[in-house]
DNA sequence: GGTTAGCACTCCCGACGTACGAGTGCTAAA
DNA sequence: TTTAGCACTCGTACGTCGGGAGTGCTAACC
């Protein structure tokens, strides 16, 4: 789990919180380190550079800001940014246009693998960061009907449907030969002996009938059973899903600038297990999450910022939906993006299972 | 359609061709350029570096060679590789390995959805090049089955499978309520019936059904020829499928060192339009193509080459497999890879025929 | 006539020194 | 407590300079 570093509120007055409020909106405005003088210059303050300077040195005292080196402006710390979250920050309301990018991405989907891609489509462009939705494993999840389609004779089609509305489909290469017929009768009675079940108990107990005297004579059953145990071992490798999209919004991005990093950074991206592990951690709390730098493990180098929300209902969240950008990201105008898109998500998920 | 630039075999002494062959091999391996020294070093040729010279200068006359500026050793141009590969190049002979790599990822797949990008991510890795496969409309292929999965009252999930082996699934939001009997009825129906036509020679019929007398009556025939028309109509954008993998490849790659040309590069393969237009010439002709630098026009930069060739049977080609990657690359190797792969896969297809 | 040694010429590239600007910390005065 | 002044530190841009790599050309050589 990560560690978030504490900050604590109490250590400063007033007005350095300004002063540092100040710089860090101005440092991710303009990516550059910032120098008493321009602080002094911006206006909001009515103190000399000289002053400015001593609170600085005691910002960088407490950790909060850093200088790259000896003569250059000063740069918020991880630190500093998790201060600047839980105590300064003041998020953007949306507007009405970003609200409704959302909204019309999300209604447009029909198949939830379509409105994942869709809504990470959308908050990767608006936040111009890359998107990320994690859908975990279909395991746990409640089914809703289970349905066989002829391929060929040994090649059967399955349909899953969720409780929650997801629908999985995948190819099972079974053993024995199945007719269009047999196909018929067992998805009638797998969908109305395993409804509302698990994927996982749906096995056991699949499992468990081989032994079923039943089972012995009855030949229909037999291949049911079979190829139930073939399609619920062939699905449940599909155990999440990670969609990520606008993985070249940061090719523009300053930080970027130089080759090596850009190399970094598109490798780490690569590291889909890494990002899994983070993202389910996630989870376990709800609401809006915001990892700063180092608090995740996240790629050997430290500068990302991961900002995601669980979406579902809170009791059983059903995934993450978040972005990754370099730590200087404005998180008051994409905070927001990213709980709003949850909402939404989590409305439309609602929606279906009601829908059905 | 890409312009081939015309090269003829004629002009070349079989001295100079030695020459010409030994640069571009030079250059390739080590990415530099070549000066007279290196070559007459190599041992390969019994002239000193200023008669070699004498020929490099012919060369770069004909437009084979050129200089990056005046005192730097020479590099091949587009022309120089073009003849390269028409008249001078040796390809290798894949290793026991690399064919059972590409083997075993073809045969691992189920659907042809998951061939597709085994293959993809197989050929990447081998050649160290981006990966990619194309696969066009769905539409002109005869289909085998069409079934209809109740996923809710209003919401069908509808399985194509197409002569070829191709499954497609596409969830479609009806206007009308069905039932699961009713969509096993309709199933049946119109696997039965339109079996062996295009979509589109569907769509066509089923409009013309409309006008039918007995459509008027036969409440379930007028759901039927609904659901059929909406069906077909959601499925026909999927028009084509692209599929592209190792981007990261050419991160290392010595000719995107710097972030300028990176971001270049990652830019243009997200054009994706253009790709598929350049991919689609490729199918009127069969066997293996290869498109140099500014012979084909995908992007502003002109310094990729596109490796491709189509699979399935070369009477009705399926799509276009192949790789990209920066012009100078190792043809000799990539060429044979690429073809194989192509092998591989029509064979794949038409086992897949042939099972059902 | 082809081949080669020699030489002048061009150009790239890295090293070096310098000047400059930006920013800081500290001290002392207001 | 604030601020003006000043010395000090770095990073950067710039210009110069020499070395190295490679070429083209010419003239001599086989």
């Amino acid at each position: 789990m990560a560690l978030r570093l504490e900050v604590h509120d109490d250590a400063l007055d007033s007005r350095a919180r300004e002063v540092l409020r100040e710089i860090i909106m101005e440092h991710v405005a303009t990516g550059e380190a910032i120098s008493s003088r321009s602080l002094a210059k911006s206006g909001r303050f009515q103190l000399s550079p000289a002053s400015l300077r001593n609170v600085m040195a005691d910002l960088e005292d407490l950790g909060y800001l850093q200088q790259p080196h000896t003569s250059a402006g000063r740069v918020p710390t991880d630190r500093g940014y998790r201060f600047f979250i839980n105590y300064l920050m003041r998020s953007r309301i949306l507007t009405q246009r970003e609200k409704e990018a959302i909204d019309d991405e999300v209604a447009h989907g029909n198949e939830i693998d379509e409105v994942l891609h869709l809504a990470s489509r959308v908050i990767s462009r608006l936040s111009d960061q890359v998107g990320v939705i994690f859908m975990p494993t279909l395991l746990q999840f409640a089914i809703r009907s289970m349905d066989f389609v002829l391929v060929a004779e040994n090649r059967i089609m399955c349909v899953i449907v969720g409780t929650n509305g997801v629908v999985v489909n995948k190819l099972v290469e079974t053993r024995l030969p199945f007719t269009r017929d047999e196909l018929e009768k067992i998805s009638r009675y797998i969908t109305v002996e395993f409804s509302g079940e698990t994927l996982d108990g749906i096995r056991r107990r699949l499992v468990r009938m081989t032994e079923d005297e039943r089972a012995q004579h009855d030949r229909l059953l037999q291949k049911t059973i079979a190829l139930g145990i073939e399609t619920v071992h062939d699905v449940a490798p599909l155990e999440h899903e990670l969609v990520m999209e606008g993985a070249t919004s940061i090719l523009s991005k300053p930080e970027f600038a130089d080759a090596a990093a850009l190399r970094k950074t598109f490798l780490a991206l690569q590291e889909k297990e890494k990002l899994v592990e983070i993202l389910n951690s996630c989870l376990s709390e709800d609401g809006l999450q915001i990892l700063i730098g180092s608090e995740s493990d996240f790629t050997q180098v430290h500068n990302f910022s991961i900002v995601a929300r669980p979406y579902g209902s809170s009791a059983s969240p059903l995934g993450i939906v978040g972005i990754i950008g370099p730590m200087r990201m404005e998180y008051a105008r994409v905070a927001p993006l990213v709980d709003y898109l949850g909402l939404a998500l989590s409305r439309k998920i609602q929606e279906k299972e009601q829908q059905q």
